[in-house]
DNA sequence: TAGATTGTTAATCGATTAACAATC
DNA sequence: TAGATTGTTAATCGATTAACAATC
């Protein structure tokens, strides 16, 4: 792998599509792609794709196309999937229950330890097997056990606050579920955000958009 | 407001964030702010938030600023929040359940009206008093309600197939909470996705990136 | 009025696309 | 070998930043 001197956000937000995309024709028992190929089903370009994975080295071979499997297996590479990431969840509301019963933490390359919770009814139990513990806890676990990630689903209110004592408690990166953007001081240390509300709201203006549209096409057709 | 020539992805998915932090400072009762002001507490430089305003026209006063009250309002209004958009969820399992007891769907100008499952056991049931239909039903309720949109939350295998029966139901877009890339041919359909496997790989590469640097650090000091 | 800050055009920067030699 | 397709550089396009006149 090419020493990658800087690459742009926007390339690193496709690689998770391309490792997606490849399992995808992995399973589908396609054995080779070439950048066209692959770019056709994803919608981008073919240069694209071949920029996008120059940045990170030559993983093709000219006049073949790129081998599926070993082209997945570089790119979860550089996802990281393989390092053997460690992640807590704190608070297991609704949506922290959720997101652990369903989400394969695993085939992300993730190990989910703990949960972390302050309501007296959940402390002690266990969701789909994960053990949830009082949040006083927390910062001990953290620091003994080297946790990577934490992630937040408190309630807004508690968010930034979680927020800093997971950085202090020294974790290398936080997955937002609030509604709140964190802010974090410390660096090095990587928020990543699930807004529902933004990408709920794109929505909202992308159809409003098309009513426009539709509506001045009925006026003038 | 400005007749939108065409306004550009990465300016529609901000405006969201504008509404979010618009609506924090309203909170704190802040009256007015400036581009500068705004931008130093998003991260965005005063001329990009002229500039992404200027899109939709003049909402601020030279001199002044802008005053937070009507700058929520007209983002609001551009976002399509008044415009009494509905929607239906579609699969009512842990996630599904979760977002229903949890989002905040008015907030955002969206009203749920139902959901959708084949498990006999939540067919008839009520979630945050929200009715529980079966799938079977789907069609008909969303042609004979006019529903906007489709949250999807249903198993993997199913997404393109319940995503298919909701454009041909007559859905303006679709809320895609699998982890499927939905394809829709459909013009006029949008397709929002909250891609949760995305985000995480995404954060494992920063994370990732940042233990190189550290180790690198390490070793030449 | 003087100061501040927008609206808006121009300049710069970065990302995408095109092109083509290298090579499997 | 001929054909195909990559790796990689150059050209283009679009988004961000800078600048400044307009004006509150």
């Amino acid at each position: 792998m090419k020493r990658n001197a800087k690459v742009s956000t926007a390339v690193i937000r496709r690689l998770p599509r391309y490792y997606r995309h490849l399992s995808e024709l992995q399973e589908d028992g396609v054995v080779r792609i070439s950048s066209s190929g692959l770019g056709k089903s994803m919608g981008l370009t073919a240069s694209q794709i071949r920029q996008d994975l120059f940045c990170f080295g030559g993983f093709g071979q000219q006049g073949y196309g790129y081998k599926v499997d070993s082209l997945k297996e570089e790119i979860g590479e550089i996802l990281g999937i393989s390092r053997g990431h460690t992640l807590v969840v704190l608070g297991t509301g609704n949506l922290g229950r959720a997101i652990i019963q369903n989400f394969r933490f695993s085939s992300n390359g993730f190990r989910l330890l703990a949960a972390f919770d302050v309501n007296p009814d959940m402390v002690g139990t266990q969701v789909a097997g994960v053990p949830v513990y009082h949040t006083d806890e927390m910062e001990a676990f953290v620091s003994s056990r080297q946790v990577d990630v934490g992630l937040l689903t408190v309630p807004i209110a508690a968010a930034q606050q979680m927020g800093d004592r997971l950085v202090r408690a020294g974790v290398k990166g936080i997955w937002n579920f609030t509604n709140y953007e964190l802010t974090c001081s410390q660096p090095g240390v990587v928020v990543e955000s699930v807004h529902f509300s933004d990408s709920l709201l794109t929505l909202s203006y992308l159809i409003s958009q098309q009513e426009v549209l539709e509506k001045t096409q009925e006026e003038h057709p």
